[in-house]
RNA sequence: UCGGGGGUCGUUCAACGGCAGGACAGCAGCCUUUGGAGCUGCGUAUCGGGGUUCGAAUCCCUGCCCCCGAGCCA
C-alpha cells in the first residue's frame, strides 16, 4: 500500500478465523475482503476503523480489498459522497486498485436471479401495503402471519414482478418477499423484502430501474460475485447472516464468511452520519469538512494525520464487545505523531508590544532557530530579531506569585532562540492598560546564556514587529455531545447537546514570516499554544488551532463535570 | 417475553488449562532555552454461585447484567 507504512495488525478474532479458514483450506488460502460504504454522506473515524479492518486484513494476508459502494437507495446517495468517500480513503493510505465496484452494477444479475428463486418457488410478488407487512410480521414473541399472496404460482409472479420492473405499478404497491418463514423468531427470516418499487433517479443507472433491492438482497450477492472471502460488517448485521446464507444458498452460488465486529465509540464524539448529515444541513457547521467535525475530511483540516489516526485505531483494536473508547487515546495519538513530525514556529496570539531601549536603531539580527528539537533532520531557519518585538499578553504580570518565571516589572527573561531581556518600565494608555514593554537586552546572552553563568528561568515566545505577519487564528473545539452519544435522539434536543458553536477567531496574530510561504496544511506546533494548521482553503496566515490537541486538559475539565 | 451477541484495572485490548499483562487515563516526584513535551515511580480488574482439575479468566452447570433485532434504510 502506498505510505504512510502502516505496519502489520496485532492478532485479533478475525485474524485467528481467517488463519483457521487457512489451515483447513476453506477458501484455498485466499483473503478477499471489500469496504462496502453507501454513498449517503462524508466518512467519519469509525468509518476509518472499518477500512482498518477490510484493508490491513487483505495486506496482511496476502488479499485484496474492494471498493464497493453499496448504492441501493438511490433516494439518499449522491456523487459528491462517491467521491469524497475515495479521497478519504486514499487520504488514510489505502489503495483499491482497480478494484472498483457499485453494487447497481450488478441490478441486472439480481434481478435475473430474483426470477430464480421464483421459479424455485422461494420467492412471490406481495400486495401488502408497508402497514400491513408489519402487522403480518408479528412481534418479538409472537410469530407472523403468512402473506395472502404468498401461494401465487410461478408464472403470475414472474408475470408480476416483470411489471413492476416495467413501471406499471407506483410506489409502494407491491414488492417481492423471499418465501421463507412467517414463524421465524428471527425477523429478517419471516419473508424479507427483496424488491421495492420506487421511481427514483438513481446518480449512477439514471431512470433504468424502478424497483430497488434491498441491502439483504444485494449485499452477500455483491459479495459473490465479486468472490469475496471474509464479508467483514458491524455487530448491527449478526441478525442479518442467516439470511445473507439463505440468498447465497438458494440461488446455489459461491458464500462468503460474514464476520461481525462491535463499530468505534468514541466518548463526546458523534459517530452517526444520520446526526452529522443534520448537522451539515442544518447549517449548524460549515460543511462536511468543517474542522470541528468528527469525518475525515473535517479532521484533515484539524491537522491530525493519517499515521496517528491509524496508529490509533490499531491501540484501540478489534473486538465484539461493545465499547466505547476515551477521545484522550485519540487525542494521545495525535499530539505523540504531531510533537514528532511538526516544526515549531513562534507567533502570538495576543500581541504585547516590547521595546528594547539599548537595540541599535535600526538592526537587524538574523537568529538561528531550530524546527525540532526532537529531529535534527528537520534543519533550522532565520528569524528576524529586532528592537520592536511582540511578545504574548499573557506573559506580562505586575503581580508576580509564586513559581511565576515570566516577565513582570524588573524581571528578567530569556527570548526563546534571542537574548535575555530585563523589564524596565510598562507603558500606560489613558485608562491605565498596558501597552508597551520598555527593556533592555544583553547583548552577551545570544547562546541562551551569559558569561556570568545567569539563571532566568523563564522563556517566552515573540516575533519581530516589524517582520511578523498578520494572521488571524482560528480555534476550534471538536463538535461533542455532553450526553452519551449513543443516548443521542432525534428533533431538537439534539443540538442542544452539541458544543457546535465553538469557534473563535482571533484577529490581529502576529506569527513569524516564514509561514507565509507555507502551504495550507502544514501542520506547526506554536511554542506553548499548542499546534495548528494552515487552512487549506483559506488564505495565507489563516491558522486552524487544534484546541482539544493542543489543550490536554480540555476532557479531563468535562469529565470532571 | 422470543432470537442473536457481549461481560478482564477508570477506559480499551491481551492472556486460549500453568505467575492476569500492555496502552491510554489518573496520582506522585524529577527535569527542562515553553515540549500541555520528556524521565521515574505507583495497580486488590477476571459479573455472582457451584462443579471438573494438582492448577480455571479460560472447560461444565447455574444465576445476574448490558447491547442489538419487529424499515418497502444500509
Amino acid at each position: 500500500m502506498s505510505e504512510p507504512v502502516i505496519a502489520p495488525a496485532p492478532k485479533d478474532f478475525i485474524r485467528e478465523i481467517v488463519e483457521e479458514h487457512n489451515r483447513t483450506g476453506r477458501f484455498g488460502g485466499r483473503v478477499r475482503t471489500r469496504f462496502p460504504p453507501e454513498p449517503n454522506g462524508y466518512l467519519h473515524i469509525g468509518h476509518a476503523k472499518a477500512i482498518a479492518i477490510d484493508f490491513g486484513l487483505a495486506r496482511d494476508y496476502g488479499g485484496d480489498c474492494n471498493l464497493r459502494f453499496d448504492d441501493t437507495n438511490p433516494v439518499k446517495e449522491e456523487t459528491e459522497f462517491v467521491d469524497a468517500i475515495m479521497d478519504s480513503i486514499r487520504w488514510l493510505g489505502w489503495d483499491w486498485g482497480d478494484r472498483l465496484f457499485f453494487a447497481s452494477d450488478y441490478f441486472q444479475q439480481l434481478y435475473e436471479w430474483a426470477q430464480d428463486l421464483i421459479r424455485k418457488g422461494k420467492a412471490y410478488v406481495c400486495d401488502l401495503s408497508a402497514e400491513q407487512v408489519r402487522e403480518y410480521r408479528g412481534t418479538l414473541t409472537e410469530p407472523g402471519r403468512n402473506s395472502p399472496w404468498r401461494d401465487r404460482s410461478v408464472e403470475e409472479n414472474l408475470d408480476l414482478f416483470a411489471r413492476m420492473k416495467a413501471g406499471e405499478y407506483p410506489d409502494g404497491t407491491r414488492t417481492l418477499r423471499a418465501k421463507i418463514d412467517m414463524a421465524h423468531p428471527n425477523f429478517n427470516m419471516r419473508d424479507p423484502v427483496m424488491y421495492r418499487i420506487l421511481h427514483a433517479e438513481h446518480h449512477r443507472t439514471g431512470g433504468e430501474w424502478c424497483i430497488y433491492p434491498m441491502y439483504d438482497w444485494a449485499h452477500g450477492q455483491s459479495d459473490s460475485i465479486e468472490g469475496v472471502t471474509h464479508s467483514l460488517c458491524d455487530l448491527g448485521y449478526e441478525d442479518h447472516r442467516p439470511l445473507y446464507e439463505w440468498f447465497c444458498n438458494s440461488l446455489g452460488i459461491y458464500c462468503p464468511q460474514q464476520i461481525e465486529f462491535a463499530r468505534l465509540n468514541v466518548t463526546y464524539m458523534i459517530l452517526s452520519k444520520r446526526h452529522l448529515r443534520r448537522m451539515v444541513q442544518d447549517g449548524i457547521v460549515r460543511g462536511w469538512d468543517d474542522p470541528r467535525m468528527p469525518t475525515l475530511v473535517g479532521m484533515q483540516r484539524r491537522g491530525y494525520t493519517p499515521a496517528a489516526i491509524n496508529d490509533f485505531l490499531e491501540r484501540v483494536g478489534v473486538s465484539k464487545a461493545n465499547t466505547t473508547v476515551d477521545i484522550q487515546l485519540l487525542e494521545h495519538c495525535v499530539r505523540e505523531d504531531l510533537n514528532r513530525r511538526a516544526p515549531r514556529v513562534m507567533g502570538v496570539l495576543r500581541p504585547l508590544k516590547v521595546v528594547i531601549t539599548n537595540w541599535p536603531a535600526g538592526e537587524v539580527e538574523w537568529v538561528e532557530a531550530v524546527n525540532n528539537p526532537e529531529d535534527e533532520a528537520m534543519g533550522t531557519r532565520r528569524i528576524p530579531f529586532s528592537g520592536e518585538l511582540y511578545i504574548e499578553r499573557d506573559d506580562y504580570r505586575e503581580d508576580v506569585p509564586k513559581g511565576w518565571f515570566r516577565l513582570g516589572p524588573g524581571r528578567e527573561v530569556r527570548l526563546k532562540h534571542g537574548y535575555y531581556i530585563r523589564c524596565d518600565e510598562a507603558v500606560r494608555d489613558a485608562q491605565g492598560e498596558v501597552i508597551e514593554l520598555r527593556c533592555t537586552y544583553d547583548p552577551e546572552s545570544g547562546g541562551g546564556t551569559t558569561p556570568d553563568g545567569r539563571m532566568v528561568k523563564g522563556t517566552l515566545h515573540w516575533v519581530s514587529a516589524s517582520h511578523a505577519i498578520d494572521a488571524e487564528v482560528r480555534l476550534y473545539d471538536l463538535l461533542f455531545t455532553k450526553a452519551d452519544p449513543n443516548d443521542v435522539a432525534d428533533g431538537e434536543d439534539f443540538t442542544a447537546n452539541v458544543n457546535a458553536q465553538s469557534l473563535t477567531v482571533l484577529a490581529g496574530c502576529k506569527v513569524e514570516p516564514g509561514l507565509a510561504e507555507a502551504k495550507g496544511g502544514d501542520r506547526f506546533q506554536f511554542l506553548r499554544q499548542g499546534y495548528f494548521c494552515l487552512d487549506p482553503d483559506s488564505q495565507p496566515g489563516l491558522l486552524v488551532f487544534n484546541r482539544t490537541v493542543g489543550l490536554k486538559d480540555t476532557w479531563a475539565k468535562l469529565q470532571k463535570k
